[in-house]
DNA sequence: AAACCTACCTGATCGC
DNA sequence: TGCGATCAGGTAGGTT
């Protein structure tokens, strides 16, 4: 599922109902989710306040009393969705249920279990193998045209697994990155070099808007994703390129019947969706 | 180092 | 209706 709009939608809507609450109860079902989870992780939180909630790419980290950093990665199909007590029986691949001090029932549910949590102390966070090698957070003032043509300068992959390894920008997934490319008129396929310099310079604004308008949407809803409150995104909607295999693009003003409309290619393993036309 | 590949897991969908 | 193949928003860890 989710990339950093998703996950900053999940923070938002966690941090409106944990931020200053109390865990008095962690269920949990099972003793992995993508990895071991930590030990003794339910009883380490249980009776600890929420202090804070952020995001550093696709990680929330959360701020506990005692010092302490939660952190989750939902993965692809992982879900955070708080509703009011007293906690329904546990539907399939609800793997952990948080309780909080004014009857909130938090329950993490995952059904392909590609997510993850960690408990750690806070000390450790710059060092934590998943946070320290990750590139710029894309909305922040760290990510800037220089930097990115730094780190595409003579990369002969393409443009687009290069935007998907979060060391040379955070947070991006296969949806952005499709939409990103195409709003900037880049052929995926070209490679991290050839965009280093004035397409870059392009490229970093536009990574922002896209990111920037589907954080405001609500994210994008799929298959499994939702919010925290349990609602649906509609960023889906906006959707120029992804997921339109043979449709005309967002901007199509061709005969898809000649031209084939949107192609579907696989890079590193991954469909890319692209506009041979609008993206050179 | 960088580029590529596979594994992890469940469920939906599609072709036969 | 059933069955196998394929695909899905991510990342770690391995191999070239």
């Amino acid at each position: 599922m989710p990339e950093l709009p998703e996950v900053e939608t999940v923070r938002r809507g966690l941090a409106m109902k944990l931020e200053g609450r109390r865990l008095v109860r962690v269920d949990q079902h099972r003793p992995d989710l993508r990895f071991p989870l930590p030990a003794d992780f339910a009883r380490r939180l249980t009776g600890r306040q929420v202090l804070s909630l952020d995001r550093r790419a696709k990680y929330i980290l959360i701020r506990v009393e005692g010092g302490l950093v939660w952190m989750i990665h939902l993965g692809m199909s992982g879900s955070m969705v708080v509703k009011p007590g007293p906690a329904a029986a546990p539907a399939a691949h609800d793997h952990l249920v948080f309780h909080t001090d004014d009857g909130w029932v938090v329950t993490y549910n995952d059904i392909r279990r590609f997510g993850f949590m960690d408990l750690f102390d806070e000390t450790g966070m710059e060092a934590h193998p998943m946070l320290s090698a990750l590139g710029p957070e894309p909305l922040g003032n760290g990510f800037h045209a220089a930097g990115l043509s730094a780190r595409l300068a003579g990369r002969a992959g393409p443009i687009k697994s290069l935007l998907l390894d979060q060391k040379v920008v955070a947070g991006l997934g296969n949806i952005y990155v499709c939409e990103a490319l195409y709003r900037a008129g880049i052929d995926p396929t070209r490679t991290g070099a050839s965009v280093a310099g004035a397409d870059a310079e392009r490229l970093v604004p536009i990574i922002r808007d896209v990111l920037n308008e589907a954080i405001a949407a609500g994210g994008s809803s799929l298959r499994d994703f939702v919010q925290s409150d349990g609602e649906l995104g509609y960023f889906q909607h906006s959707f120029q390129v992804y997921g339109r295999e043979g449709e005309g693009c967002g901007r199509c003003d061709c005969d898809v019947g000649v031209t084939g409309g949107v192609a579907r290619i696989t890079q590193a393993g991954r469909s890319t969706f692209f506009c041979a036309r609008r993206q050179r």
